[in-house]
DNA sequence: GGTTGCTTGTGAAGGTTTTCACAAGCCGCC
DNA sequence: GGCGGCTTGTGAAAACCTTCACAAGCAACC
């Protein structure tokens, strides 16, 4: 099978959601309409779901419905996956009690912290539990995807541990770069990054218009 | 100027993060080196410095400091940004409580939210104001940057509403497409797309290794 | 001062992704 | 059944990004 781009992952994600968001007041949707929504192009649309098969028909559109399908089945969302949180802190705690989890086909099923005082509390229904059983109880619920939300300094570590417990994929939160960890998948979400292209864009956006002069001498 | 891709960009806040890291424990650092850290090559690392100009010394390497120095410039982050944050709830108040924020050039010194019961109180030393007072307090506080953790259905509003203000850029955590709003740059952070993006890379791993056969039949 | 070892900066090559543009195909209508 | 309007699927072209490979330059040592 020919390799997929992340950049195409991501639209198709993209495009499922939106979809999701329409699913019952459309019965078709052509190539230009979800374009227009996703800040794509019709023939970017159309050259993504052709890289899987033909999924349309000519001069209707796309039917909602099986698009939904068609995507939810080629992002491996046909099923529902269980995942652990690894670090109930500020962010930790906002995850646990993120509804669009669920919603999307994420079931938090483990939680895990070091902290005595957290260990053996419940919230939103998750039990936390030491990080320290954390192979025990990974094997036991079937935990497939941890995310990441302790301190930086532990990620690495904790990574290790998830991978060693069988988990096949991370999403870390700790502004840290981890190691590769084959064949577990490991991907990181740093939101100052994500604030630092935005303030590169509004800096060489003035630079544009205002070319770069020396002031001094 | 050449137009500058968003990998590069996101390739130049890792050098930096990496090279903040160990700044004080080495002078200099060549580019296999970064590379190896920012799990890169140390073409593509020469070839992203090289976009702005040489900074390296032939046979030495880069100067770490100076490197430190010169992509602060290039992303704009030789000054300290003013954040505001719209939505106090359980991720909003997260944010509030995160040091990596004002650790990485981001101060944050508002904070918005409809519900009259957070409205007048204060978390993290930000007091946390009524959504219709934004405008003002936007302008008063000099804010450029503006973070959405409201509901989804919320967001677009508060989208024109932060554009109307003079924000210069947005950072969105609502799973939800929003539309341009030229010159304000805006970007979406969606925590479940990025988990869809690791299940499609586990079930096509699976797929590859096992073949689509038809099951029944 | 010449030689060796190392590393940058950069054209050119190679590869990947996006855009273009059009034949093929569906639908409804006459 | 044929025509017109519309939309897909897809090769080919264009744009973009990464990797290669090497001349140019620095430092240390003899
Ligand atoms: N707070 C935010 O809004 C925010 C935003 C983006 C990224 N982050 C990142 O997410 C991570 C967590 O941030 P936070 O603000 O929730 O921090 P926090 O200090 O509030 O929470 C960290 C939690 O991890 C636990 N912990 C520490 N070591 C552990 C270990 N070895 N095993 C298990 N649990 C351990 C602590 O007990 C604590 O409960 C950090 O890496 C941070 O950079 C936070
Ligand atoms: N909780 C998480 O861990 C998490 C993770 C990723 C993304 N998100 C997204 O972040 C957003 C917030 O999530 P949350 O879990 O914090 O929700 P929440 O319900 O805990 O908080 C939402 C807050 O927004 C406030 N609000 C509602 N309408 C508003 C308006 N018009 N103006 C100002 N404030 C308003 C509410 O009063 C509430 O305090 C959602 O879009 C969610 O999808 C949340």
């Amino acid at each position: 099978m020919n390799k997929i781009s992340e950049s195409a992952v991501r639209r198709l994600s993209l495009y499922l959601r939106l979809l999701k968001g329409i699913s019952g007041e459309r019965e078709l949707i052509s190539s230009q309409e979800l374009a227009e929504q996703s800040g794509s192009t019709s023939a970017q649309v159309r050259k993504d779901l052709s890289l899987f098969g033909s999924f349309g028909q000519r001069g209707r559109g796309y039917s909602v419905p099986e698009l939904i399908d068609t995507l939810e089945r080629i992002l491996g969302l046909e099923r529902r996956w269980r995942v652990a949180v690894v670090g109930v802190g500020k962010l930790g705690s906002a995850l646990l009690g993120y509804r669009g989890l669920s919603e999307r086909g994420f079931d938090v099923v483990a939680a895990f912290d070091v902290d005595a005082g957290k260990v053996g509390t419940e919230l939103n229904g998750i039990d936390i539990r030491s990080i320290d059983s954390l192979p025990g109880v990974v094997r036991e619920r079937g935990v497939e995807i941890g995310i990441i939300a302790t301190p930086p300094e532990e990620a690495e570590r904790i990574a290790s541990c998830l991978a060693d417990a069988g988990v096949s994929a991370v999403l870390s939160f700790a502004p840290i770069e981890l190691g590769d960890r084959d064949p577990m998948v490991v991907r990181t979400m740093d939101l100052a990054l994500e604030l630092e292209r935005l303030t590169f864009a509004l800096t060489s956006a003035r630079n544009a218009a205002r070319p770069i002069t020396r002031t001094g001498s």
